[in-house]
DNA sequence: CAAATAAATTAGGCTAATCTAATTTACAAA
DNA sequence: TTTGTAAATTAGATTAGCCTAATTTATTTG
């Protein structure tokens, strides 16, 4: 089994290929795991020893199979908890992600399918990220950013960029949920400002950096 | 916060004091523990230091009060996920034992009091042990040893003192389950072999190391 | 293309938790 | 009360994961 450390380093590099391209950094890695960069130089080298990670030696690495095949198993775990934490035991969805960062790395494969079937096969976490199955399949979605969609046009609400406890609730605050059907009234020239339609609800005005921040699919 | 093996130690030194008296022998521990006594030693000089233990140098030691109360803190959580397990999940009660060993180090008392509300405050896990309540208040149980018992009378089987797998499902094969009332129909003089009549079903024949496995609430 | 700068690595050390081997302490028995 | 033995502790080393300071490698710019 790995540790935990580990275990955070393979989620960490994973999210880095996502968001930032196929290929890591040391120094981005170490930022984004709060620790210095000869730490992960130290890690990388056990960690490519053991085929989890591709290496070359100043010049960048990203995951080996083995290693995209645990990140998916634990990123399953930590939505898989989410999910229970939020319809389950009534958690909001702004609480949830620091307790599923534990619960992620609890080691039962029995566990987590259990955990599953009792949920009843959930696609999505409470932040609209899709759910990779058993098989580690994970779906891919239409979602586009808001930020993307041009002024008339509308779209399902289904998923966030930013997970920060800050913006979700402030998501609740002026009233946008998952789900939420988005029309956008009037895209401001001068400053990027949404103004977007709540079916059936009041109106919102947004700032840019929020429509940055959410995932629609457009209809 | 406490380190995982910081809680084993302390589970470890309250398990011991429950079961083999108030004052307990580094090498007792080191046994539990899987390790060597040498390591218990060091540990031990640790927690001392932090007020967890009251440690006699080569005399034994014993939990100190802030000890008692994690140590409570951890057999509330290991019993309520096991509940969980168990009741939510669909677990046999001979399968839990090691995932709760997992989940009990999760470290949010939001949590852990949550799902006692989810499973609707239980008094204790399957395997009828008593659960802690959000105050540490650890419910006396009245129940003894069938052991302990003279033929003829009769009990109600609420726990069992050993919690091994192949206890457990050998309980389950003979078909003897918690909640059972069980009369005592015969007591070998020879070999302390019980005949047992378990209420509405069949008759049970079990050795004394069974009989001294099981507790009972006499009735 | 050489120099400056930024990023990565090496070198050497620290702490937590463990180990083996050697020594000391406690206690029981003669 | 001395002695023998079992238990506990000290001494010294190891591994995982981290650190700072020094050095090397890669990249950008004049």
């Amino acid at each position: 089994m790995h540790s935990f450390t580990e275990e955070n380093y393979i989620k960490a590099i994973y999210k880095l290929q996502e968001s930032n391209g196929d290929v890591v950094a040391t120094s981005a890695l170490a930022s984004v795991l709060g620790v210095h960069p000869p730490s992960v130089t130290d890690m990388l080298k056990k960690m490519s020893r053991k085929k989890l990670v591709i290496y070359h030696k100043s010049k960048g690495f990203k995951l080996a199979e083995k290693g995209r095949q645990v990140a998916i198993g634990i990123i399953r775990k930590h939505r898989l908890w989410e999910v229970f934490l939020v319809d389950k035991l009534g958690f909001r969805w702004d609480e949830v992600h620091d307790l599923a960062e534990e619960l992620e790395h609890i080691h039962s494969e029995l566990l987590t399918n259990k955990l599953d079937a009792y949920l009843g096969y959930p696609k999505a976490d409470p932040h609209g990220d899709p759910i990779p199955d058993a098989n580690g399949e994970l779906p891919k979605s239409k979602a586009v950013l808001l930020s993307s969609i041009q002024a008339g046009n509308l779209g399902k609400f289904t998923g966030v960029t930013d997970h920060s406890t800050s913006f979700l609730s402030y998501l609740d605050k002026v009233g946008i949920s998952l789900g939420d059907t988005i029309h956008i009234k009037h895209v401001e020239e001068y400053d990027k400002t949404y103004t977007l339609q709540l079916k059936g609800k009041k109106e919102a005005v947004v700032s840019h950096k929020v429509a940055n921040s959410l995932l629609i699919i457009e209809e």
